[in-house]
DNA sequence: TCTGCGTGCTAAATCCTTTTAGCGCCGGCG
DNA sequence: CGCCGGCGCTAAAAGGATTTAGCACGCAGA
């Protein structure tokens, strides 16, 4: 039984310096600390008396105790703790997303998130991992702003890790996008609406192939192709651009447009393209979607400012980011898994007019 | 002392499950834990010999000691770890560079960070503080992504906090933006180019009071007006708008020019303000800057990609982050400091031709 | 010779929680 | 009667670091 002057210090300083501690709660309510302990996480080894459990939980109650983690996860080893490493933040605004996805994830179950950025330089990557790694947590997300390929660095040893927005060389549990289905359901809707002469603005040969620069684009490019090829159509002018920006989205639609208008549709490959090619078209006099209608991807903030509003393919950042992290704290994490991109459909397609 | 397989067991695992700890060092280096917790920690206190300093650090490399955070922080009572609490990450896009700009500061100082996310509910943000202060961070970062003046929960007690982007009742150490100084950037430059009659797109009355709302906004406000004043100008249209989208800034700007085109430049309160006025001033056949000049605030992504690109004041967030965490980390954070905000001239401003 | 002190190092306590081992008592079984 | 096992609970150990108190020794000064 306490002596009243401790438990009175202690009793109204909550937040302030020293917390409760087990020992606090054991001595209000005149009980041991591992009966304490015992209550307090509901284990099922030893029934305490009801009586004896009802003191304990008000002490606790009364006193505002909260187990200091530090203590428990030196005896336990668990941290209830998720480090997510991302190569660079600011690349990608949208990517802010990614991170608010795997935080509510973490919020969910009651864990929280050290956050480091690695950049893409090998050596910064090791510090970053070393130093998630020196805080023991519970898993690691690889949290990737391009979709890439990487090497995860060996030291992690068998840390449950979930790769997000990329794979790794050594087939870790990823988490994709699904770009194909993307590629499919941006041509078939075009398609749908009459469109049988098509332009691809930003066609690009090096993408497609080299996985450790994107595991997604290839994949944009089979969808697309091959629901051209399923309607037996093929592209009847094609801009190749690497550069994705809206200048060179500007000059490709100038270009196309110089070879004499054999198209009703372009597909950009991402809404900076085809904010230039809006430019492009507004230039000459011609109307979205009456004279051409467009569709991209990647659902970028312009994709809204623009008039009229573009019909384009959300990335599902948000969304990514939570199942990476619900994969990461649901047991063993494995395999591939490939969110779907909602197609969003805004006024930039219309039928075919011509 | 230990059985040979003991030590080659952790010998060899590093990475992999169990790591080396304090003892294993001690009992590698045939010292006691104490000399080796001295040793690594360079006190001063107590001179071991040469000879025993250089076996320690020398058994410590080979079994890659890396001190254990959860037992040193039990002891130690600091955690070398930072709570970095936002309102909504997504809200701004930018605003990830804000974590940018606090995640570098705090891997300088060779802390890391706990990062949650609170939304604007009073009751989600006490859990989300709750959550950061039982895993005893040494400090709290609060960042809001509209900047705003926010009640910080008394329950911190007396941890160190810096409101990041706003400021809090309670007078705590905050990071703000220096918007007079843009505000009068703007004007003034608008004037130096020898522009008279200047339309201000974006006025506002709410926001320019109430500081729970914005407190940086009505200083952009004080700032623009201070400047223009003091070259003995006012504003020869005004159009009134809350809500800064682009839409709103295609409109107004429409009606701007239906009174009677008596200005030669425009402020617009922010790019996509600016981004709808281009268009409704492509529209009607002008030109910018050639007709008309147009700055903004923010530097949002639409600045770069329009044509011309758009003269505005950059938002320095990733440097707000940074000198967020710098305040944190070094002494008792106080004050209020104010992070210039560049102007980035682009070509959407030119002399005045009429 | 004895006291005092600096040197070089260590044992033990401490931080707080979880977990293991087990105590004392009582009723039931053989 | 003696033994077993369940009940309700607790003492003590463990986990890995830091910090305090102090030991043993040798040397200098009185």
């Amino acid at each position: 039984m306490g002596i009243g002057g401790v438990s009175a210090c202690r009793d109204e300083r909550a937040g302030m310096g020293k917390r409760a501690t087990l020992a606090d709660v054991a001595e209000r309510a005149g009980m041991s600390v591992t009966a304490v302990s015992l209550v307090l996480n509901n284990r099922e080894g030893s029934r305490l008396s009801a009586d004896a459990q009802e003191r304990i939980r008000a002490a606790a109650r009364e006193l505002d105790y909260r187990p200091n983690p530090a203590a428990r996860s030196l005896r336990v080893g668990k941290t209830r703790t998720v480090g997510f490493v991302s190569d660079d933040v600011t690349v990608t605004r949208y990517a802010s997303a990614m991170i608010r996805g795997a935080l509510d994830g973490a919020e969910a179950r009651d864990h929280t998130v050290l956050m480091a950025e690695a950049g893409n330089d090998r050596k910064r990557i090791n510090r970053a991992v070393r130093a998630m790694l020196d805080r023991r947590p519970d898993g690691l997300i690889f949290a990737l702003m391009g979709s890439k390929e990487i090497d995860i660095p060996a030291e992690i040893g068998d840390l449950p890790v979930v790769v997000l927005n990329g794979t790794s060389t050594g087939g870790h549990a990823s988490v994709l996008r699904d770009e194909i289905t993307a590629g499919r359901d941006v041509a078939n809707h075009l398609i749908e609406r009459g469109h049988e002469r098509i332009a691809l603005l930003g066609d690009v040969d090096a993408l497609r192939r080299d996985r450790r620069l994107s595991v997604s684009i290839g994949d944009r490019f089979l969808g697309i192709e091959s629901a051209m090829a399923e309607a037996g159509l093929a592209f009847t002018a094609r801009h190749f651009e690497e550069d994705w920006e809206p200048e060179k989205g500007y000059r490709g639609t100038r270009a196309l447009l110089d070879q004499g208008l054999d198209f009703t549709a372009i597909i950009a490959m991402n809404d900076r393209l085809a904010f230039g090619a809006y430019q492009a078209i507004w230039e000459r006099g011609l109307r979205i979607p009456a004279d051409i209608s467009i569709a991209s991807f990647d659902d970028d903030v312009i994709a809204t400012y623009v008039h009229p509003g573009l019909t384009t393919v959300r990335i599902p950042y948000e969304e990514m980011g939570r199942a990476a992290m619900d994969m990461l704290l649901t047991g063993k994490p494995a395999g591939h898994l490939q969110v779907p991109m909602p197609l969003r459909k805004r006024e930039s397609v219309a039928d075919r007019q011509r």
